[in-house]
DNA sequence: GAGTAACTGTGTCTGCCGGACACAGTAATG
DNA sequence: CATTACTGTGTCCGGCAGACACAGTTACTC
């Protein structure tokens, strides 16, 4: 699996020349996720559009879960290179970076999910990721911590404002709100500060991102300058 | 389906009595979710441990999401009630009680992702939540902005924290780390910052919600503190 | 060159899943 | 008593991941 991931190839010897490569499965893979939604992957649906029935996919890899794996560290890609900034500019844009990726492949939300071995691409984000904050006086915890949580923002606001190929319930945004704005409506006793809240918060929206972005870059600015007093 | 969450019955007229309720079916999903993950949760698994078949089941519930909804909403509970605090005492306990669920019904942290109808109990959160930030100079959006960055925070430090039953490709914790130590160790070169950030934190963990929790709680002071001036 | 070993792709089969649908039984209403 | 509305059941479908035996292909070894 790690092999996988990592493109270590065994070495072909004897027997013939395998028909495809595993990247062209990675990459009909994501082309079915992108179009209609992580659900709609499987292996007889990739095996469809490549010249090679299902079963002859388990010899390129063990199962699904790993043909995902693979799938969501090609999608994901490397970091785009940033100039070198000042460590809040820079994870600014790397957080900025993180939430196009996610945007761009919106399954990625869903495959990249609890525990599960890392791939060079991911990997690559977490390193431009603490690279920003080396020389901060952060420790080392603290530094993955602090990518952590932003990663955990992005992804969390990645979800809300992208809108999913197939999979979901199909739901709109609209029919959410409508029927948030019903019950509010009827049931307002009961959720006093959450019917003022919405009321007020009625037509200014989508900024979510860069709110709670700069809230936690402020978080970190205050533990940054007290730590280098 | 909103009926179904906010629990209105449609007023039984003729025919047999029904041969169990709604909620007895949501239990014992929750049960097998709880004991075996979320995956085991079908509706035949379900149907096996009451009194009725598969098919019946579709008599109190139209589909599975909507059972998964119901369970969801139900596992979830209202929030504890808590003494009036200071809005950053409330919202950090707020958070942990939230973490308290979450790390008591892992798989609601798949069951309740993207777009969805809330429930009630899901509503009562919110509410308790931007309860804690009302007179804070805040306004209603950036309430609402400000406990979803602290849900998503509290959200994916459960995730990688609490150990899923079934499901999850059967990663140990420690299988993780030591692949990614692996890696590490022959691919210093390629990430040299998180080697070493990885590197001195080895030891400590598990504080990733306070952390978080403290940066994020900063943030807003900041900005709360500059807004009532 | 012949034989063999290692490899690739195929077809078939099993056991799951969610759900559609027709049907029989049951309880309240007229 | 007949009708009507409801509940639970059995059967069936398409789709899924994957196990496995098998046939064809290629390179190495004698």
């Amino acid at each position: 699996m790690t092999e996988l991931l990592w493109g270590k190839e065994p070495a072909r010897t004897r027997g013939p020349k395998p028909a495809i490569t595993l990247t062209a499965i990675a990459e009909v893979g994501i082309a079915i996720a992108d179009a209609e939604g992580l659900d709609a992957v499987s292996m007889q649906r990739v095996a469809g559009e490549l010249p090679v029935t299902k079963m002859a996919l388990y010899r390129y890899v063990p199962g699904k879960t790993e043909l995902v794996a693979v799938m969501s560290d090609l999608a994901m890609g490397g970091p785009p290179d940033r100039p070198d900034l000042p460590w809040r500019e820079a994870l600014r844009t790397w957080a900025v970076d993180l939430y196009d990726g996610f945007t761009r492949h919106p399954w990625l939300l869903q495959s990249t999910i609890g525990r599960r071995l890392l791939g060079p691409n991911e990997l690559a984000w977490m390193e431009r990721g603490v690279a920003a904050l080396t020389g901060t006086g952060l420790s080392g915890g603290e530094q993955l911590d602090s990518i952590l949580v932003i990663t955990s923002h992005v992804r969390n606001i990645a979800q809300q404002s992208t809108t999913f190929p197939g999979h979901t319930t199909g739901l709109t945004e609209e029919d959410m709100q409508l029927s948030l704005a019903e019950i509010l409506s009827t049931e307002a006793d009961r959720f006093p500060h959450l019917t003022t809240a919405m009321r007020t918060s009625a037509g200014s929206e989508n900024q979510g991102l860069e709110f709670g972005l700069q809230r936690i870059l402020d978080g970190l600015e205050l533990l940054i300058s007290g730590r280098t007093d």
